[in-house]
DNA sequence: AAAAAAT
């Protein structure tokens, strides 16, 4: 993998004014029964609202400010502690005792300043003994991934040569981003991680590898899985199991069943292993089956209504046709000029295969990925995107969830996500996530829906807009260029 | 349908 530290998101604690004013409830430490986290989630009752002042560290946003950066960590998450170990937030760094290696690596490499409030939060309950299970649910950008890059990086012994930390992901592209951050803030440390995604050399010599001595292995199910087997690697150290994007690596329709395998096998040789689920999104179904799997965890989580952004301002057009979605894409989309890096987000490979083309024979220089690509031309088309050497990128959902690059500031949904099996009925964490793919960490960005004239789209975007509680403006001529610039500074992407 | 990956 070459160099490409740069690219990897570093500003993730970056601090800015408003953070001075954010006050942490430190509240003294709870002895909670377990709490399911649906009980405390559903607030339908009084009782859930019971649970969580008592038992619960409640952090409470203390002032709306009109600042222009709207930071997602502003908003509330709730904390449930589980058991009697009490949890100090950690407002600086050097509350959590890491190694003079990793505070080097925090703040030369990272350049953070100080943790991010779900980091703050998470961050001692990951580290404190016992080590309990954690559930972690954030915004979209705020910084989960330094949670457990941190976490792992904090518990694993750089002079044991053995695998003791394993996160398992749900794309290659997630894989590898991971990798670098951890890379990244580790450099001092001596720790060394190793990647498991499936080869470019799809074939035959793959097992003749030696055992995994790294300590840090990160990768996709599959792989992980096969690693396994064929003993290649030993799960006797392993101590700490992070899922990024658990909750669709716990999906019936996800990867629940490596998943659960994976946890077994390492249960089977490890019974007090710890196990972190982070994402932005958890639905209900999710939720309950994580709370039945995962034994009393300690748990964060945001309100649905809080978990749309802020500083990513939502807007939809009603085209016509689907050829008039293409004229859209290119008078408007691709005319814009400097306001950041692009994604277009499609429903389909074939989508995204047509979509290249007909924009590709106009003259416009995009790039598209999708999950049928050879895996070599995936990862080039993504470093060169990350490296801004293209500028709009056609995806699938591939690229959905977790891609992190900064200088994202327009999403635009060719189509809108739905879900397969329930006969159209909008995908509403995939439509956060791909959001949350602008405005990192509180930059600004917008989202432009495409729907079509049709009772469908309209009725999709409806349901999306009442799920979150977040207004989407209409933009009234789907081919109005003053109207899209006029979203476009009301988003605070374009200057007068 | 997409995603991972190979039973």
């Amino acid at each position: 993998m070459a160099d490409t530290a740069e690219k990897v998101p570093a500003a993730e604690s970056s601090s800015s004014s408003a953070e001075a004013s954010i006050a942490v409830e430190k509240t003294e430490p709870t002895t909670t029964e377990k709490k399911k986290w649906g009980d405390v989630e559903d607030d339908d009752e009084e009782e859930a609202n019971a649970v969580s002042e008592l038992n619960s560290l409640s952090i409470k946003e203390e002032e709306k400010h009109e600042s222009v950066l709207e930071e997602p960590e502003d908003s509330n998450i709730k904390a449930v502690t589980s058991g009697d170990t009490p949890y100090t937030s950690a407002s600086r760094f050097e509350d959590l005792n890491l190694s003079p290696e990793l505070m080097k690596g925090l703040y030369v490499e990272m350049k953070f300043e100080k943790p991010s409030k779900i980091q703050a939060i998470s961050l001692p309950m990951i580290m404190t003994p016992p080590h309990k299970h954690l559930i972690a649910q954030a915004h979209n950008g705020s910084g989960k991934t330094t949670c457990f890059v941190l976490g792992m990086l904090s518990r694993v012994d750089p002079n044991l040569r053995e695998p003791q930390a394993l996160c398992i992901c749900p794309t290659r592209e997630l894989a590898n981003q991971n990798v670098e951050v951890l890379q990244k803030m580790g450099k001092f440390t001596g720790i060394a991680v190793e990647v498991a995604v499936p080869e470019r050399t799809r074939g035959v010599s793959n097992m003749r590898r030696d055992a995994v001595s790294a300590q840090v292995v990160i990768g996709t199910p599959g792989t992980i899985k096969k690693w396994i087997a064929f003993k290649k690697l030993g799960l006797n150290h392993l101590k700490i199991l992070v899922f990024d994007e658990a909750d669709q690596m716990l999906a019936t329709d996800g990867f629940r069943d490596d998943s659960l395998r994976i946890m077994k096998d390492i249960e089977r040789v490890n019974p007090t292993f710890q196990v972190l689920l982070f994402s932005a999104t958890f639905n209900e179904t999710v939720k309950d089956f994580v709370a039945r799997t995962v034994k009393d965890p300690n748990q964060l989580f945001v309100k649905r209504e809080d978990l749309a952004l802020d500083s990513v301002k939502q807007y939809k057009v009603v085209c016509p046709n689907e050829q008039t979605k293409i004229e859209v894409i290119k008078d408007q989309i691709m005319e814009l000029g400097d306001i950041g890096q692009t994604i277009i987000f499609v429903r389909t490979k074939v989508s995204a295969n047509k979509l290249h083309k007909a924009l590709a024979e106009m003259g416009y220089d995009v790039t598209s990925v999708h999950g049928s690509m050879e895996n070599e031309d995936r990862d080039k088309i993504v470093k060169e995107f990350k490296d801004c050497l293209t500028q709009v990128l056609i995806a699938t959902d591939v690229i959905a969830r977790g891609f992190d690059q900064q200088r994202v500031n327009l999403v635009v949904n060719y189509n809108m996500p739905t879900k397969h099996d329930s006969g159209g009925e909008p995908d509403y964490e995939v439509y956060l996530h791909r959001v949350g793919r602008a405005g990192r960490f509180g930059r600004k960005g917008a989202v432009f829906n495409l729907l079509l004239d049709d009772r469908r789209d309209i009725e999709v975007m409806e349901k999306i807009e009442k799920y979150f509680g977040a207004h989407v403006k209409e933009i009234k001529s789907w081919n109005s260029e003053e109207e899209y610039k006029i979203a476009l500074k009301e988003a605070g992407l374009l200057d007068e």
